[in-house]
RNA sequence: GCACCCAUAGCUCAGCUGGAUAGAGCAACGGUUUUCUAAACCGUCGGUCACAGGUUCGAAUCCUGUUGGGUGUACCA
């Protein structure tokens, strides 16, 4: 039972006591009493006027004074206004951290027998990751790590989109253009060379307009009849027949492009039990349609064309298959819900995407349920911002993207360069040096987009670098390596029992802030919120922090203090690292 | 037009069952190292919580409206 348990129903006991009423637990608020009153747990106590029928001031001391009688743990109490200020027993809170912190396995769930997958990254085959990339892979990565940690069994799959114009635009460019150039040729990561035919593509399609704009034609239709933007149609159509000679081109292009992929998901460190592709898997969906219109959910109009009829869910009429029987986007989606239940039979399953496909998936997953799909009711989006620039949007298109490898590479360079300077490398091999800039750079660039609340739109300027002081990843890091250093002047303290029996103010903080932690997994496992882990683990290395400075550890005057403290460094190097690595971020055990 | 998301300090962000005097970091200014790692710590400065109503003992938080920003509303994916 944890200490709020005790405190809720020591409250309901009290009231029943002395008022008479039964009340139920949520009747009961707590929250930890603010810093600049005595005491740790606070019960509001406002609402129990409504019983006592007397002042808050009153009815706050005699439930205090209850507790105090009856409850084991409470060691005083003082009313301010409405607010009944508990003090708990040091005594209590130091059988915490033994029982609990301390234990190897805290913060990790029991499981809890269910199964969920994770869609997350969902790259389209044309052109390199950039920043929103990022932003989606670490979401999704760190999502997974969170609901393991909550007691889910979890499954990571990525739906790369290999197929469609936009894929055949990079192809036909790099055919007309590329005169045979190879990333061994260039020295061209694989997707960066595919993402430049891309931009290639666009630019001769626009000169294209342009001249026959020129030539009299309304932009319009300038943009249907140009050369290129007919060949590449005309080259889909031969991938969708099997030509062998685009098929060949397809795979030879995609297998450079999965090629750069993997180095860049390898610098970022994430990774998926599973692929999809959707050029297997865009036949899929037509079954279905045919069910849904059997069941009377969809409709056929008389060209022939598969619709369904939203507007009483305050929705449109959505198409879901075309007049000449092909897939549509959301045609192909459904296909893939259903491939992938087959495959997993998941309880829950959870798609990252971004919030611009809000509306696709509030509509994928009404037909799914109005399709009776047992299923449908476990399907969440995790619908996360945009990353702009001040300058505005990012367009792969035009260029002006903050590219994935770049803001890496620069990142590991800025930790190297500040490491450097700090001339924190003495002793540390080459590899070492690396792989710690690796860390660093990454930590920084990390932590600075996963503390973002994922459903804002998040703003990043390439003009100012990412910190690496304050409220960032490096700070935690270097608290991690900070304690780590203390802990191997003398390891010997880390088995002893604790006698310690009174606490100072931030040791009794860092404790209760430790036993936070359960707390802020199963909060940002139910709202899919990394954020929320993030802004804790800084609070946490804060606070140790502050007690770094005030209290001394191995200079303590007796040796209880000594164990105690050390061991409760560990307990917070643990809780650390633990939180990091679930944000998908290491931690260095020197810098 | 309609729908969804967002608006908190100069900047980037916390603030989550409605609760006490709205918090951090950065930036600016000042201080702390013969003591366990100064990527740290302490202090000063900085707010009409977009605006206007409403509900409540109590609102940054809930409701309504307005303004501003973003996104969607494709027989693209």
């Amino acid at each position: 039972m944890t200490i709020d348990n005790i405190i809720i129903a020591g409250a309901r006991n009290a009231v029943s006591e002395l008022y008479d009423v039964r009340i139920s637990e949520d009747q009961v608020t707590l929250q930890e009493t603010r810093k600049e009153f005595e005491g740790q747990i606070t019960i509001v106590s406002f609402a129990f006027t409504r019983f006592s029928k007397k002042s808050p001031e009153q009815t706050g001391a005699e439930i205090g004074e209850y507790l105090l009688q009856n409850t084991a743990q409470v060691t005083g109490f003082n009313v301010i206004k409405g607010f009944l200020n508990l003090s708990i027993s040091d005594g209590y809170w130091i059988r915490t951290f033994k029982s609990e912190i301390l234990k190897p396995e805290f913060g990790q769930f029991a499981a809890n027998g269910k199964k969920i997958m994770v869609e997350y990254s969902s790259p389209n085959t044309n052109k390199p990751l950039h920043l929103g990339h990022i932003r989606n892979n670490l979401l999704g990565y760190s999502v997974s790590g969170i609901l393991s940690a909550y007691g889910y069994d979890v499954f990571k799959v990525n739906l790369v989109n290999d197929r469609g114009i936009h894929i055949c635009k990079s192809m036909l460019a790099w055919q007309k253009f590329g005169n045979g150039e190879t990333p061994e040729s260039s020295g061209l990561k694989g997707d960066h060379l595919a993402g430049k035919y891309y931009v290639l593509f666009d630019k001769e399609y626009k000169k294209q307009i342009e001249e026959l704009r020129i030539s009299g034609k309304t932009e319009e239709e300038a943009k249907r009849v140009a050369p290129i933007i007919v060949e590449a149609q005309t080259m889909l159509q031969k991938w969708e027949a099997n030509d062998s000679e685009v098929i060949n081109l397809w795979s030879k292009m995609n297998s450079w492009v999965y090629e750069g992929f993997d180095i860049t998901y390898r610098k970022l460190g994430v990774d998926f039990d599973k692929y999809y592709y959707e050029s297997n898997t865009y036949l899929l969906g037509k079954d279905i349609v045919n069910e849904g219109v059997e069941k009377g959910v969809f409709f056929r109009k008389d060209d022939g064309s598969v619709w369904i009829d939203l507007t009483n869910d305050g929705l449109d009429q959505k198409l879901v298959l075309r007049a000449d029987g092909t897939s549509v986007y959301i045609t192909q989606d459904l296909g893939t819900a259903q491939l992938k239940y087959d495959d997993f039979k998941m309880d829950e399953s959870l798609y990252v995407v971004g919030n611009e496909q809000d509306y696709h998936f509030k509509v994928l997953f009404l037909i799914l349920s109005k399709l009776e799909k047992e299923w449908a009711k476990g399907l969440h989006h995790l619908s996360y911002g945009m990353v702009d620039l001040p300058t505005g949007k990012m367009k792969s298109r035009e260029g002006t993207v903050v590219d994935a490898d770049d803001l890496i590479d620069e990142m590991v360079d800025t930790a190297r360069q500040r490491t450097e300077e700090l001339g924190k490398v003495d002793g540390l091999s080459e590899q070492e040096r690396s792989s710690l800039y690796q860390m660093i750079g990454m930590g920084a660039l990390k932590y600075f987009l996963l503390r973002v609340d994922p459903k804002k739109q998040l703003l990043f300027d390439p003009n100012e670098s990412i910190d690496f002081q304050g409220n960032t990843g490096p700070f935690i890091q270097y608290t991690h390596a900070r304690i780590k250093s203390v802990l191997a002047k003398a390891p010997h303290l880390l088995g002893l029992e604790i006698t310690h029996t009174e606490l100072t103010l931030s040791e009794r903080e860092l404790i209760i802030l430790l036993g936070n932690y359960p707390k802020i997994i199963k909060v940002s496992a139910n709202e899919y919120s990394p954020a929320q882990l993030a802004n804790y683990i800084y609070e946490l290395a804060k606070m140790y922090n502050k007690f770094y400075h005030e209290e001394p550890i191995l200079k303590a005057a007796k040796e209880e203090e000594r164990i105690f403290r050390l061991q409760l460094s560990s307990a917070v190097a643990a809780v650390l690292k633990k939180g990091m690595r679930l944000l998908g971020i290491d931690v260095p055990e020197k810098m």
